[in-house]
DNA sequence: TATTGTTATACTCTATAACTATA
DNA sequence: TATAGTTATAGAGTATAACAATA
């Protein structure tokens, strides 16, 4: 390690790291935030490794398992459920379609609304799909005991039924 | 309530939910990742919403202060440390560089390596981050007492820390 | 007027591949 | 040969704005 003085706009050659010397956290390792980013990308890394084959990202597969437990929901539904925009929840609809695994039907009790259906080909890939993210899920869950799975998904849930987005949010146009 | 009455490829006008419906979530109400990803995103939101005015992301703050406790390190130090690619890091270096918040100086230990340094600008944008980041972390961080805050932490750097990644890769080239 | 879908546009992250310079 | 940076390219998510059709 080398002594580090820093002072901003000040930097001699005593004040840099050395190439070899370990990247310090410093203020990262106090924020919440940053440690659950590194988990999401951990978990985001081997779901796409496993999943390379078959090419479903998360957001898709977790689509895809929505519209098979909701059969006819709409696009406005899935988007609010997964606090995605209108138009993100298009293009990503529309690539599921592409590659026919799902498919749009006018709605019947709403003019403006399609109905979102999987395909024969959607739920054959989505069986797959759960076979695949079962193992991916186990390299993760099998660090934890039963009870703390339990805790960690009650935190998880904690952040995301916060009302800590809509308090800070503008409201929108 | 509608009865589901689901069978591959045949449904019929009462085997889809009505508008108004709510979504129910199934079976990825037991997947974890699922629910780390949604805490992300709550995240990321807030995050995001916080941060309109100074217009930096998650990332580009992770590494602006990986920079500030590291003057000196190089793009491939970062990219390790924050499981990245070598070619995105340098996209979000060029970034951060075309704001005139970081300064690449050529490495007086290695020729191929570039030190990368704050400007005192970008010590002063980091500083106002802070407070920003600060004020946006408490609105989670208040969900949970100390104690739970600090197992939730040690939860997420067992899921990064893990060597799953690693063991499901192929190692690449 | 409000809602839903749609289209267009733009930025960021992500990754791969290939090339250059240096070790 | 391996490493670090660079460039080009591409796909995906994210968001905003604007428009059409419908409620």
């Amino acid at each position: 390690m080398v002594a580090k003085r820093i002072q901003e706009g000040s930097y001699g050659p005593d004040d840099v790291v050395m190439p070899g010397d370990p990247i310090e956290t410093g203020r990262l390792e106090g924020v919440l935030g940053f440690h659950l980013r590194m988990a999401s990308v951990a978990f985001y890394q081997d779901f796409s490794a496993a999943m390379s084959e078959i090419g479903l990202t998360q957001k898709q597969f977790a689509v895809m398992e929505l519209i098979a437990q909701n059969p006819g929901s709409s696009q406005i539904d899935l988007a609010a459920e997964l606090s995605m925009d209108r138009a993100t929840m298009m293009a990503l609809i529309n690539r599921l379609q592409d590659r026919n695994f799902v498919e749009r039907r006018p709605s019947p009790f709403d003019g403006r609304r399609q109905q979102l259906l999987l395909t024969d080909h959607g739920h054959a890939v989505l069986a797959a799909s759960r076979e695949i993210i079962a193992a991916h899920e186990t390299r993760f869950t099998e660090l934890f005991t039963d009870r703390e799975l339990e805790t960690f998904i009650s935190f998880l849930k904690r952040i995301y039924n916060s009302s800590a987005i809509k308090r800070n949010s503008l409201g929108s146009s």
